[in-house]
RNA sequence: GUCCCGGUAGCUCAGUGGUAGAGCAUCGCGUUUACACCGCGAGGGUCGGCGGUUCGAAACCGUCCCGGGACACCA
């Protein structure tokens, strides 16, 4: 048995932990100034280089880094700088969306502090305090960008509302309009009331309110005539706006009434009952009133029975035109009056029924969105969802992971036309120019707009979603065919949660495919949508102000560094599934930094260097071709992982192999040899280095700043950011030296466990023995590495006999090996016998449900011969087991009965072991 | 109302038919010259319930229960 050499002959001055807060902000300068980020069209074109490109989700210029960007953009850089490690010519591309409605209401909102609205400042003079405020303090997400690391083309950011982008949007727009997939229309839409705009289906979210339910009776307009017909509604004061009453074709309750008329009540207008198949006869009393300009059904029923559409609610949401006293009434003021009107003229019948169900609410501003008939321009989706659900049918764009998919579909396959003109100010306006006679003239960008009498430009803007759907094409210079575009479109991926599958990924598809339609190299935006889940507490709960749960990353980043926090997100991010996360777990994360930090400290106090050729791998220790082999394994998982964006496995295995394999055995394996000053010294050097060398480059991707910190220090080298991603050797793993570590490593872990149930301390020497039961020569790594070092085992070769022993005897592959242990100053043979009598148990339990299993001629027969034969070797070390163990009771027994008692007795006798 | 996804250790989650795993947390021991942001050891789970398929089920099927989410014009 060796015992530990003198420390290597180097000290080094490196601190013993790392500060992430030190390196990270110089580091990000030195990658912008060398301009690594920077993608160059002319190598793709040139066919020098595979393009990799991904166009970053534009966050909101009002937004700000949460945690959910957090995880988005580190998925998305692992992505780029492993692609960009394993040489494409990797454009990541940056920017912001202009946020219509949330922008202009920030703004207003910082008007009305001053006393003004929007109006008070007039279109032109509002839109430039907007860009005033953008200037200022929009965008402050791009500045945490640079903190969290993200490797995007800042030479490239964008603005959904710049000139070039502006360009697209009007071209896609004339082109849409040219092709009548772009419409105006009076319609039902979504209306809010407070925002004072329209809104799309998506920006509309129901949730269930308490309403009332009020059933109404509606008399006979004719005297000679006497019948009656009740509806029910939860919106009362719509019936103002009645222009009918509807009951099923089939309803035989009704059949007789149909044809004929009642007297709105209130109003004194005469409707008609019509019979429609809308109206299901099984819900209320199966009569409905038929609200034409404020119900989108209604409005359907209404076209098909040409019914007219009287208005009755304005765009501040008040009563209008009705002629009545409720003129001028806010809608729920007139909800109240309305039926108390009509509860008075005795029209409400039945009892008053509470009545949960779902009601629409502007997803900006919460007001109850209100369902109403106007002017606005709409997208004819039919053409082009039938296209976006085709291309990812055809896999052209595939979904990962793919059960996503479903959602998809369902999405683009039940799409309503997309309502995207907006009473708004900040915004792409529409080109359409309307004369003096009626005329509509929607003006191309390269024409100039009517100049003459009476033509003025419509005064609406486009929804906000409209320009970013065309984010993959308008950022790379569309409608020019620009080399970016030759070089990096269709876009490699697509990163984003699944939460925004609907808003913007569908309407990317649409806009894409029909904006690059003719492109050579597909017309998809993306090739692979891979959708990620959301972030959420530590208890699963969503992350919410309410909740006040809500984490600020830019916070954890100050205090663990950006590394520990993308390596915590990147850890959870199991495709598609939403994830947790706790302060803890950066701080955990934190600590991997640091482990990596001390061992290529390590590495550098020993002499590691990475050799100029590869180091051979069928050379040195059984530790050494051990770890090569696990490394080679490793890059391959690594890279078949994030091929498949299993990012949070990948970050496993690599936490794993890094931690447990490279730091808890191998560098102590190699503390021998390093130590020992022998020949074998510069091999494991070469060794190690190798293994460090790669270990940082497959982790860079996931966490660049201390990767690229240590590697710098460790190999010289200018950059990880363009080093060269590992590649595996082609070589069979060595079967052999794992075998043989294993053994090192099972007999190790056997006895630290004896060494912890006996209460011997880890840095206690302790006398033993050690012997083969097999003829084969023991392993060279074997004992004498294992009492060499700190988190080893240690012995001493006894000099004398042992007053009392143990034996441990490990079942190893090369044979078994008997360690007998001096125990006479420590050893508690109770715990002893109770810890062997525990196992005893468990053996005896092995042998019976393996002998269960080989008496069952079914398992024999059937199940796989491997299978059987795992089992029987099972039931052998079971049967050795026992026999080993009992014994080891037995000679306990006897050292006790000799000795009269517990071995604490004998501690005073023999202290001197050490 | 329709559909989707979950339910595995105290917590968060892996685990696609062959003896139940990780991180954190817990308990015990410990500073031995990379690292206390550390090391070693230990405890802890009838894999939501009940049926079924199978030699064998955490996994496959059925059903129920409990969470989470998406979609939806039922007046």
């Amino acid at each position: 048995m060796t015992s530990p050499a003198a420390p290597p002959a180097s000290e080094s001055d490196l601190p013993t932990q790392y500060d992430p807060a030190e390196v990270e902000e110089e580091l990000y300068q030195r990658w912008l100034d060398a301009g690594y980020f920077h993608a160059d069209e002319s190598r793709v074109l040139s066919g020098e280089r595979t393009p990799f490109s991904i166009v970053l989700p534009p966050p909101n210029v009002t937004g700000n880094l949460h945690v959910g960007h957090a995880l988005d953009h580190t998925l998305m850089d692992i992505l780029s700088r492993w692609h960009r490690m394993s040489g494409d010519e990797v454009l990541w591309l940056p920017g912001m969306d202009h946020a219509g409605i949330a922008t202009q209401s920030l703004v207003e909102k910082q008007l009305a502090a001053e006393g003004l609205t929007r109006h008070d400042l007039g279109r032109e003079k509002f839109i430039e305090r907007v860009w005033k405020w953008k200037e200022e303090s929009g965008g402050a997400i791009l500045g945490q960008m640079k903190r969290l690391g993200d490797s995007v083309d800042w030479s490239r950011e964008r603005f959904t509302f710049d000139d070039g982008l502006s360009a697209a949007v009007h071209t896609i727009f004339k082109k849409l309009y040219d092709e009548s997939l772009i419409y105006r229309a009076e319609r039902i839409i979504n209306w809010c009331p407070g925002c004072a705009t329209a809104l799309s289906d998506i920006e509309v979210d129901h949730h269930d309110d308490d309403g009332e339910l009020v059933s109404l009776r509606y008399d006979s307009s004719d005297p000679a005539d006497e019948f009656s017909i009740v509806v029910a509604t939860t919106r009362v004061e719509t019936m103002l706006g009645d222009t009918a009453v509807a009951v099923h074709p089939d309803d035989e309750r009704y059949a007789a009434l149909v044809g004929r008329t009642v007297t709105l009540p209130l109003v004194g207008r005469e409707i008609p009952i019509i019979a429609d198949a809308h109206v299901d006869p099984e819900f209320g009393s199966g009569a409905v009133k038929v609200t034409p300009a404020h119900d989108p059904n209604d409005f359907d029923i209404g076209q098909r029975h040409s019914l007219p559409t009287i208005e009755v609610l304005g765009a501040d949401a008040r009563i209008y035109g009705t002629g009545t006293q409720f003129d001028g009434m806010d809608r729920f003021v007139a909800r109240k009056a309305v039926k108390a009107a009509l509860a008075e003229a005795g029209h409400v019948v039945g009892e008053k029924s509470p009545f949960s169900h779902a009601v629409g609410h502007c997803s900006r501003s919460d007001d109850v969105v209100e369902p109403r008939l106007s002017l606005q321009w709409f997208v004819n989706v039919e053409p082009l969802a039938k296209a976006a659900g085709d291309a990812v049918r055809d896999g052209r764009t595939r979904i990962h992971p793919p059960e996503m998919a479903a959602r998809y579909f369902d999405w683009v396959d039940n799409m309503h036309d997309w309502t995207i003109s907006r009473q708004l100010w900040w915004g792409h306006r529409i080109p359409v120019w309307y004369g003096p006679d009626g005329e509509v003239r929607c003006v191309g960008l390269d024409e100039d707009p009517p100049t003459g009498e009476g033509w003025r430009q419509d005064d609406d803007v486009l929804d906000t979603w409209f320009s970013s759907a065309l984010w993959p094409f308008s950022t790379m210079g569309w409608p020019e065919q620009t080399d970016t575009l030759k070089a990096f479109y269709p876009t490699s991926v697509l990163v984003t949660g699944y939460d925004i599958l609907f808003f913007w990924v569908a309407r990317m598809m649409m806009l894409g495919l029909e904006g690059m339609k003719d492109n050579a190299k597909g017309n998809q935006p993306f090739d692979v949508v891979a959708l990620h889940g959301l972030v959420r507490d530590q208890y699963g709960k969503k992350m919410s102000k309410s909740r006040g749960n809500v984490v600020n990353p830019i916070e954890w980043i100050d205090r663990y560094g950006a590394d520990a926090l993308r390596f915590t997100l990147a850890r959870g991010a199991n495709p598609g599934s939403d994830q947790a996360i706790a302060e803890d777990w950066v701080r955990g994360s934190k600590s991997f930094c640091s482990k990596l930090f001390n061992a290529t400290r390590f590495a550098l106090m020993n002499g590691a260097s990475v050799p100029s050729s590869p180091v051979d791998r069928s050379a040195g220790s059984a530790a050494d071709r051990w770890i090569l082999s696990r490394l080679d394994a490793v890059i391959g998982e690594t890279t078949s992982l994030l091929a498949d964006f299993q990012f949070a496995k990948a970050a496993e295995g690599l936490y794993h192999f890094a931690w447990d394999e490279v730091c808890d055995w191998y560098v102590e394996l190699a503390k021998a040899p390093l130590y020992s000053g022998g020949t074998e010294v510069e091999h494991t050097r070469a060794v190690l280095g190798t293994v460090l060398d790669s270990l940082l480059k497959l982790l860079h991707p996931f966490i660049p700043f201390v990767t690229e910190s240590l590697w710098t220090s460790l190999t010289g080298g200018e950059t990880l950011v363009t080093a060269p991603w590992p590649a595996v050797s082609g070589q069979e793993s060595d079967a052999a030296a794992a075998a043989e570590i294993g053994d090192v490593m099972a007999l190790v872990t056997e006895l630290r466990r004896f060494r912890s149930d006996q209460g011997l301390a880890p840095s206690r020497r302790v006398p033993a023995r050690i012997g083969w039961t097999s003829s084969k020569q023991a392993p060279d790594s074997g004992l004498s590495v294992a009492a060499s070092t700190r988190s080893l085992v240690r012995f001493t070769e006894p000099e004398e006999s042992f007053c009392a022993s143990a034996t441990v005897e490990v079942p190893l592959s090369l044979g078994t090996v008997t360690v007998e242990i001096d125990t006479s100053e420590t050893i508690d043979v109770a715990a002893e016998i109770a810890r062997l009598d525990k196992d005893l148990a468990i053996a005896r339990k092995e042998l019976e449900l393996a002998d269960k299993k080989l008496g069952n001629t079914a398992f024999t027969d059937k199940a796989p011969d491997a299978v059987v034969d795992k089992i029987r070797a099972r039931r052998e070390t079971a049967l050795a087991d026992i026999d080993r163990i009992s014994e080891r009771l037995a000679a306990l027994g006897s050292v006790t009965n000799e000795d009269g008692g517990s071995a604490g007795s004998k501690s005073a006798e023999s202290r001197s072991a050490e």
